[in-house]
DNA sequence: TCTAATTTGGACTAATATAGTCCTATTTGA
DNA sequence: TCAAATAGGACTATATTAGTCCAAATTAGA
């Protein structure tokens, strides 16, 4: 739902890092090691960022990553979509499928709901990479 | 998390239901057969507003719920935290037990997650049922 | 050309949170 | 005394999130 998931939190520390070795490249490892987070799930998200075209990655002996964007064109309701999916205050406000809310009919709110997720949307659109820096 | 869990989204039905309902005791069994809401997980909901003094209830035959205050006067934050606790948008933003995060000392990012954590609150604290109603 | 360091990525398990159900009291008006 | 209601504990089911395991592909350098 709408929050910093552990994935999104270790996004957000591992671009920071990125974002700081000044050009150098950074490997997973490294990242996992110093900033305490669980190697193989790190690699997932990295690679995830990747093909978002987040980072660059270089394989192979001495590869590792780096920035593709700037700092402050990393927007972190993006982030949150690419790696939990779907931004969403409620159940019934997920885009994608609409996903077929049961209570449709005798649901009373979902405009105020709407509205609610808007302005929620907003405070994490408002929001970049550059801002935990 | 942050979000309108079923049981927010229950409550906030029930609210508004009892709301337009003129002062008259309005049941459990009512507002699920017309809501649609599963009744077992109505009456915790109900039970528990009832304990947050939201609501009042009388037992026994004839009985039911009635609103203990203007719907004006009731906050969705509130109702958040009382049918779901905490309201955060990160696990590290857990009042109650700091719920001691295991990345304490490597986290670069707390204060900034700190902000976003108001900023959200503030949304949902800007509501009341009336905005529902 | 071999090896070690690295990214890639699928499949799986574990842990946690949410949603929903079942059952048995207790209260109270008629 | 009965039926309609709230009260509430204990449990189960489902979904989501977090984390692990394993094997492959890539590449620099010895």
């Amino acid at each position: 739902m709408i929050r910093i998931s552990k994935k999104v939190e270790y996004a957000l520390m591992a671009l920071k890092f990125i974002s700081q070795s000044d050009n150098k490249l950074v490997t997973a490892r490294e990242i996992s090691d110093t900033k305490k987070i669980p190697y193989d799930l790190l690699s997932k998200i990295l690679q995830k960022l990747k093909n978002e075209n987040i980072l660059i990655s270089n394989q192979g002996t001495n590869g590792g990553y780096s920035l593709n964007k700037r700092t402050d064109e990393i927007y972190l309701f993006n982030l949150m979509n690419m790696l939990d999916g779907d931004v969403a205050v409620a159940d019934c406000m997920h885009e994608a499928k609409e996903k077929d809310c049961s209570l449709e009919d005798s649901c009373s709110i979902k405009s105020e709901v709407a509205k609610l997720q808007k302005e929620v949307e907003d405070v994490f659109k408002n929001k970049t990479i550059s801002d935990f820096v």
